[in-house]
DNA sequence: CGTTGCATAGCAACTCGTTGCATAGTACGG
DNA sequence: CCGTACTATGCAACGAGTTGCTATGCAACG
């Protein structure tokens, strides 16, 4: 049900074609809500249906043609209704944490190459999530009131990327393999 | 793909009906898990075709007759090919970051009043799993072997309702709301 | 005596998301 | 010139999960 709204923010942001949004979903508003191309040009179809965008044709020249998607009025409707709709608590599931609460019906060593790649994911992740506040938001303070809900959501990958390494640590600690 | 290796794991530690997975799902497995009913039944229906579990019926008085589900060999045997297999990292995935990021476009108080709401569930939640972590294992320094799984995920359960409180904080003090 | 709640098991319909495939033009390296 | 990679859009089939409904029997509450 999010996959629309995560659409129309992104749209409300700055107008893109399917294949745009699939390059942000990987990027930026991607961290916290993936998509596959298929099922943005689906959901895309959609909304436009429902006049919550709508499409224009541009061609260019030595590349195919694309439809460039904007939010409309209905669409900033839509956005600020579910806006003021109390957001479920979303359930954590975590294949990792059940394989690991199994531990004793399974492969130990494969669960600790588990956690050293999970691990590493999550370094990377946080050097990333490091970087783009370095270079968006080099003050904190100074956050303007525009930017506070992508910095505040650039935190919170931050901050679980920390935990995720610090639980990462523990396991191996646990297993009497610390990291050095 | 994974439910099916969570009800192994829950067997596997003791046999039960698909009313019990559904209780144990909504208790400790299910902080990590979740499952409904419906859904359970549905799949114990496919293990028991593929082998993996075996169910033999008891019979009750003062209470409907249950199907009590046991993991077979091949169950194990299934659990312990899993366990070897690398864990595809999950992704990550929040209306609520969604919303938080769109909220130049939103209703601020709306988002305000999740917030709330949110760290009351992350405080709850964390008191839950205090209380277990002090009933279980009251010295980590001394949990075995066979226990170790369950303790790791339940520091896993801590630390993100700890970084879940933090990053509400976060947002409250930006918001110009501090929490008391 | 009626209602609510628990124990127990399921089916049907639907939505959301994934996987795999198709198509088509351009650019670039070898 | 051939293969690979990138830009760009989409369909079809499947799988996972949710919502809503059905059924039965007992216990406890009011």
């Amino acid at each position: 049900m999010a996959l629309e709204h995560a659409i129309l923010v992104s749209l409300a942001e700055k107008s893109a074609s399917g294949y745009d949004l699939a390059r942000r979903f990987d990027a930026s508003i991607g961290h916290f809500w993936k998509a596959s191309h298929q099922q943005i040009y689906k959901v895309l179809g959609r909304m436009e249906s429902d006049k919550w965008v709508e499409a224009h044709l541009v061609e260019q020249s030595g590349r195919p043609d694309k439809k460039v998607y904007a939010i409309t009025g209905e669409g900033r409707a839509e956005l600020m209704r579910w806006s003021s709709t109390p957001t479920p608590i979303e359930t954590y599931r975590s294949e990792f944490a059940v394989k690991l609460r199994g531990l004793r019906f399974g492969d130990r060593d494969a669960v600790l190459s588990d956690v050293r790649a999970r691990r590493e994911a999550h370094v990377a992740q946080l050097a990333y999530y490091e970087a783009s506040a370095a270079k968006h938001y080099p003050d904190p303070s100074a956050v303007g009131d525009d930017e506070l809900g992508a910095y505040l959501v650039l935190r919170a990958g931050f901050m679980q990327e920390q935990t995720g390494i610090a639980w990462c640590d523990e396991i191996l600690q646990a297993f009497g393999v610390a990291e050095r």
